[in-house]
DNA sequence: TTCTATTATCGTATATTTACGATATAAAAT
DNA sequence: ATTTTATATCGTAAATATACGATAATAGAA
């Protein structure tokens, strides 16, 4: 019944599953796009836009920036969040990496 | 106190999330880079291969099949395992298009 | 200073994930 | 027909995620 085995795994298998897990809720998504829309930096606008109290919105963008997706700074009472473009780039590429050599090969299926 | 409140989003913002979920955890890498390296199907060479019990690999290769990341068939006491090559470049074309009005403008960051 | 507005954090209930062993299933081998 | 081998599924315990309201914190306005 041991837990948690996650550190048992490869350091570039982590970090990709570290972003992943960050992108895996239709809240965050919803948050990026709308960070993305914005060109400007944004806050509490986003709190308007999702179905989700102030709290729960607090909790996702601190996931997003632990992610690294996003980056944000604290400037008065209100806060200010834009999108990390690099670490997106760094995410699809470690995708893509991981199969790369293989990528063309493949293309008719196995089974 | 409500819950599970995934389905008030978008249907692009859950199905990106879904695949990233499928995505956001070593494991699962781990088996998908297997996958892609042995050209041929796999079944429990994967198990050898991680630090985890038959029965926990089994389950991490339902949910990659679940979220349309990996195809698989029964072929008598062994299954054969793929990846579904079309369902990552749709997810990470998924990704991108989240943003790509924009990212030229935003290289510069923001706050 | 006191009030207001905005955001973060705490506490907490419920849901889901992760992992395992045990068991079922199903084809091939003996 | 029985055993072996490979995989899936069930049951379950512990961990983590999700969501909310309540509260703290912090800067500007009154």
């Amino acid at each position: 019944m041991a837990f948690h085995k996650k550190e048992e795994f490869g350091k570039k298998e982590q970090e990709l599953a570290e972003v992943a897990k960050a992108l895996s809720h239709p809240a965050r998504i919803a948050i990026l796009k709308v960070l993305a829309q914005k060109n400007e930096c944004i806050c509490g606008e986003i709190v308007d836009v999702l179905p989700l109290a102030q709290s729960t919105v607090s909790q996702h963008l601190k996931e997003l920036k632990n992610a690294g997706l996003i980056e944000g700074t604290l400037d008065g009472p209100r806060s200010c969040y834009c999108i990390n473009w690099k670490a997106f780039e760094k995410f699809t590429a470690g995708i893509n990496s991981l199969f790369t050599n293989l990528k063309a090969k493949n293309e008719k299926a196995c089974c």
